[in-house]
DNA sequence: CCAGAATGCAAGTAGTTACTTACTTACACA
DNA sequence: TGTGTAAGTAAGTAACTACTTGCATTCTGG
């Protein structure tokens, strides 16, 4: 399976022969069909068993310092999706061709979103930002950003800012300027509201 | 040419036969190959062609009423996007095995990221932006926002705010806002910022 | 009205694809 | 020692691929 999936992210499911996924996983070709049934399914199973495998980073229920609390989760997402990169953009080629693909395609844009938009809205209800906003719209932007980010900068690195190790925190600093919550300055009662919250738990 | 990009939008590559396009195209199969002598020569000349013709609207080179501007052309922009979703993501999925194509697929958006960091820093030039910024990250940020919109918004309704014909206009709104730029109001008026600001609070 | 160009048709080539069948080997376990 | 299971080998199938050749047809411009 990680070889398939190493061969479908290097050439797609048309370009995926099953003869060069019994090669990259240093097995004869007809052990592939014994185990899996056909290459259909073999792909599938591997795109399924790397979704479920994600290491993203959560933002926490209540936020306490946003700047650092952002910045970490945005870098965890882009460094996601640079790891995922082409596999997302070959998955992403070929959702109009199988469609069955999307529900496994959109679950980590589609949770990362879920989790963003409470985060800011939490933000917004606690008053600690000065501007207007809709968390929808803030949310799409900083995510936006960086998929943009990590799917575009190898193809032109000059249309992205530099350096490509700080632009996540650019993106989430920029963020949280546009929505009005202070950069730079920590809430002393952070360790409290950590500590409250276990308690209430 | 026409046939040969709308199938390559259904199937990208490998999945244009030559059949499939002379079926496309109400043409005999070997007429192609007379005309174009391969199906290589003939993909590749059709997406140059299709890359020629952009209908993309055009930023001032003097910012006058940012708001309308930023907007305008963010519609312009995404409506561009989104026309051409199945061919760009089709041409993403395969620029790692065709990089001869992306020489292609990134003057678009090079050519539009010029043009709006160079408008984005010529309103910094002016004084119109209260807060601090760097062009090319809120730059990335609005064009990152619109890309991700157009590529994700089908597949992933939900994740993008509504209605999806309001979202450029608020992807340029929120720009504006982030990098302190008065909004509702025109040129005339800029010494009603600090109330507009409380006001929103 | 006719030469030359463009197109269509029928057939074929050589290579690749997913997938199958029949048979053999290696190994764990009882 | 025997037995079941997973794996390998060899060969082949039917369909599809880009692309070619030879010849008949249609269209067009001078």
């Amino acid at each position: 399976m990680d070889a398939a999936a190493q061969v479908f992210a290097q050439h797609g499911f048309r370009g995926s022969t099953t003869r060069r996924i019994a090669e990259a996983a240093g097995v004869n070709e007809i052990t592939i069909f014994r185990q899996f049934g056909s290459k259909e399914a073999l792909i599938k199973e591997a795109m399924q068993h790397l979704t479920q495998s994600n290491g993203l980073a959560t933002l926490p229920d209540v936020p306490s310092d946003p700047e650092r609390e952002l910045t970490l989760w945005s870098e965890s997402f882009i460094q996601h999706l640079r790891l995922q990169s082409s596999i997302i953009r070959k998955t992403m080629g070929e959702l109009e061709e199988r469609p069955e693909m999307s529900q496994c395609a959109s679950y980590v844009p589609r949770q990362a979103s879920i989790s963003l938009c409470h985060y800011l809205a939490t933000l917004k209800r606690q008053g600690r930002a000065r501007e207007k906003f809709e968390p929808k719209t803030a949310s799409a932007m900083l995510m936006g950003a960086i998929f943009a980010d990590a799917m575009g900068r190898s193809m032109m690195p000059d249309v992205y800012p530099q350096p490509e190790a700080k632009a996540a925190q650019m993106y989430a600093r920029f963020l949280l300027r546009a929505i009005g919550v202070e950069i730079g300055t920590r809430r002393t009662t952070t360790k409290q509201t950590k500590r409250t919250k276990q308690l209430s738990a």
